[in-house]
RNA sequence: UCCUCAGUAGCUCAAUGGUAGAGCAUCCGGCUGUUAACCGGAGGGUUGUAGGUUCGAAUCCUACCUGAGGAGCCA
């Protein structure tokens, strides 16, 4: 028989139907015993009668533990008892495999067990809903820049040196004779395909050897690089509100029971709409000082700024025209006061800090080279990059984000490592 | 790299200088509507490692190892 879904079981209420998955949980109460079973799809509580079955299943029944792989027939039928809302009667078991002593009981674990264990504590529920969401917001992210115009043109893995002199790099031998960098940003290369295409967008993972150790850090994290030809900080903007605020109804439109399984407060991504309040770097100094809090002009924000900014709103807020000196070589600088950047980093509400970062890419070629020797860069690594001044340069804008920050704060959870299947971290690289 | 906290049964924790214990998991038994089911019983320990103080150390001291949170840096 064809193996049947848990998620489409509501179609086939009174059918005999296939399932095929695993026991998740499994109470008894003498004669008569309550399965769990979940196939990927879902979970759905089986009921089995022992008047109802053969001795045999009634006996494999007893056998099974934990996470054993089963095959079962029977009829749904709804069920308020039932969590979920629908029950199986099941009258055939069966057993693919016992499992011997499933390590993740139903009972809380530590973190770092939990860690160890990643690739069996993807099988629980909550992981499960994060997971989806995650797929979610990647599937919306390809959806609205593939459906704006942008193309898909992604940017090598491996790179002969940094694209930002400031962060970290993983170094790797490159048939003996060269090193090889992993990608920090896809950021150079984007310029490139924009002035191919116009409108493109980079995405896959990216490598920060930094040795951070807190709950917003992944050595490895996907980031999605929009890059617009003939665009500015305005237009920047302007993308990261739609493309957010697209984001976010996607998964509230089809995500509705995972953010359930999360408790998440649906009333705060409810909020997520257009427009987005748009804050100076000036202002939002000015805010800090007002609240009390010790902070030098012309420095960066750190975690508890970023904080205090982002609590003042209900959605995500704009800081733009940061001082030049704290952003990447390549941020155009503003006309009005050469010091600031046409830059923009977008706070995530609830105190979820940065997802996104991006600004207006410097136009003129002496300029770039001005800020590559400030910054003590090599100007051969980056020849091919000066070419895009001297050849059709044209003023052109875009953005970063980091997926593993947004499906945090969309998840309203505590921490990025369970936000991406195998999350790579400072000290654990396992499993 | 720096600061703070924590390592006791497979897991989560208790025992605060005096006989190492509970819940879950596992095994055995009971229960015809369970919701992290419940009830009874059993097995399960070099208290992270090494040294020290003490009549006596899971407990106090030193070093190291491992992990977590935070700072800096960043998406």
């Amino acid at each position: 028989m064809r193996q049947t879904y848990i998620k489409e079981i509501a179609k086939h209420v009174g059918e005999e139907v296939t399932i095929k998955g695993w026991l998740y949980n499994i109470r008894s109460s003498g004669k008569l015993m309550f399965p769990q079973i979940r196939d990927g799809s879902g979970i759905i509580q089986g009921v089995v009668f022992k008047k109802a079955v053969s001795e045999e299943t009634w006996k494999n029944f007893e056998l099974l533990t934990q996470e054993s792989s089963i095959v079962v027939k029977g009829k749904p039928r709804e069920d308020s008892r039932a969590p979920g809302g629908y029950e199986l009667d099941i009258t055939e078991l069966e057993i693919v495999q016992i499992a011997q002593d499933y390590p993740i009981t139903p009972k809380e674990h530590g973190i770092e067990f939990l860690m160890d264990h990643r690739h069996l504590w993807l099988r629980s529920r909550r992981q499960q809903a994060i997971l989806r969401i995650r797929a979610e917001i990647i599937s919306a992210v390809r959806t609205f820049l593939d459906d704006s115009g942008f193309v898909l043109c992604d940017s090598p893995i491996f790179t002969p040196a940094a694209c930002e002199g400031t962060t970290t790099l993983f170094e790797c031998d490159y048939f003996g004779d060269e090193k090889a960098y992993l990608t920090q940003s896809g950021q150079l290369y984007n310029e490139a395909t924009a002035m191919a295409f116009g409108r493109v967008y980079c995405f896959g993972p990216t490598f920060r050897a930094e040795k951070s150790k807190t709950r917003r850090h992944l050595t490895e994290f996907w980031m999605v690089e929009p890059e617009m030809a003939y665009a500015d900080l305005e237009d920047v903007m302007n993308l990261a509100e739609e493309f957010l605020s697209y984001i976010v109804a996607r998964v509230l439109d089809k995500r509705q029971e995972d953010l359930k399984v999360l408790e998440r407060d649906i009333s705060k991504l409810e909020a997520i709409k257009t427009p987005f309040p748009r804050l100076q770097y000036d202002d939002a100094v000015k805010m800090l000082k007002e609240g009390g809090l010790e902070f030098e002009y012309g420095n960066d924000f750190g975690s508890p700024d970023e904080t205090y900014i982002s609590q003042k709103y209900d959605r995500p807020v704009m800081v733009h025209r940061y001082p030049a000196k704290v952003k990447a070589f390549y941020m155009e600088s503003d006309q009005e006061n050469p010091d600031l950047s046409l830059s923009v980093d977008v706070l995530a509400p609830e105190g979820y800090g940065e997802i996104i970062g991006g600004g207006q890419r410097m136009f003129s070629l002496e300029k770039l080279r001005e800020r590559i020797a400030e910054h003590n860069l090599d100007e051969a690594s980056v020849d091919w990059y000066l070419d895009l001044r001297k050849y059709g340069g044209v003023p052109h804008a875009g953005f970063g984000m980091g997926i593993e920050r947004c499906v945090t704060w969309i998840c309203g959870i505590e921490h990025v490592r369970e936000t991406i299947p195998f999350p790579r971290m400072l000290y654990r690289l396992k499993p």
